[in-house]
DNA sequence: TAGAGGATTGAT
DNA sequence: TCAATCCTCTAC
């Protein structure tokens, strides 16, 4: 398996990286502990579109990690409760980003239902939220390059483009019309989908 | 410096 | 349908 490599990352389109990231295999390995999973779900967010937290190049002190060279990755809290995992796209200044979504477990399955508390390994890692979670990913990790040896994204398996469905993302209707932009990517029928 | 709200989730 | 929960951003 090899990791990918920064050119993946560093390109203009972020929504054919979002495409392209299907199928990829999410990999964190803390104390040894070593889990992760194929990715089946993602969303692409553009300073160029109001969802985006950088909309209008608007800099903050949560979203500069989005502003960095492509190839790192931006993790932040959600509701209070949830760490949301991105992985920033495009050019240094040229703020992109993917939000991983949901992810088919196949490796280190015991340390994630460690991690969630659960012994059931249904919808372990359906929703940003949680596969954060089982994965052991926290805002510790805003900022860090996708290849460094505690979190890293490798080749997984391939993704067929008739299999790759496209429809509006989640949860931001604040956005307007830009909500309804087809920027959310699954694999057709996978069972590890969030709802 | 106070107040509002969020790229979610799980229980009711 | 709603509460949990806390950081971030905006307005004063």
């Amino acid at each position: 398996m090899s990791v990918l490599p920064v050119s993946f990352y560093t390109r203009k389109d972020v929504t054919q990286i979002a495409r392209q990231l299907l199928g990829k295999k999410l990999v964190t390995n803390l104390a040894g502990k070593r889990s992760g999973g194929i990715i089946v779900e993602t969303e692409a967010y553009s300073f160029r579109e109001r969802g985006c937290h950088a909309f209008g190049n608007k800099m903050t002190n949560r979203n500069k990690t989005m502003f960095e060279t492509g190839g790192v990755g931006y993790v932040y809290l959600c509701y209070g409760i949830h760490q949301m995992f991105n992985v920033v796209t495009n050019k240094q200044g040229a703020a992109d980003a993917v939000l991983v979504r949901a992810l088919e477990p196949v490796e280190g399955e015991v340390w994630m239902l460690t991690r969630m508390k659960t012994t059931s390994m249904k919808r372990i890692t359906s929703g940003p939220g949680k596969l954060t979670k089982a994965l052991g990913i926290d805002r510790t990790f805003d900022g860090k390059y996708l290849s460094s040896a505690q979190l890293w994204i490798e080749e997984g398996v391939k993704v067929v483009k008739n299999q790759i469905i496209a429809c509006a993302r989640i949860g931001i209707d604040y956005a307007g019309d830009d909500a309804r932009l087809p920027w959310r990517f699954s694999i057709q029928d996978n069972p590890w989908l969030s709802k």
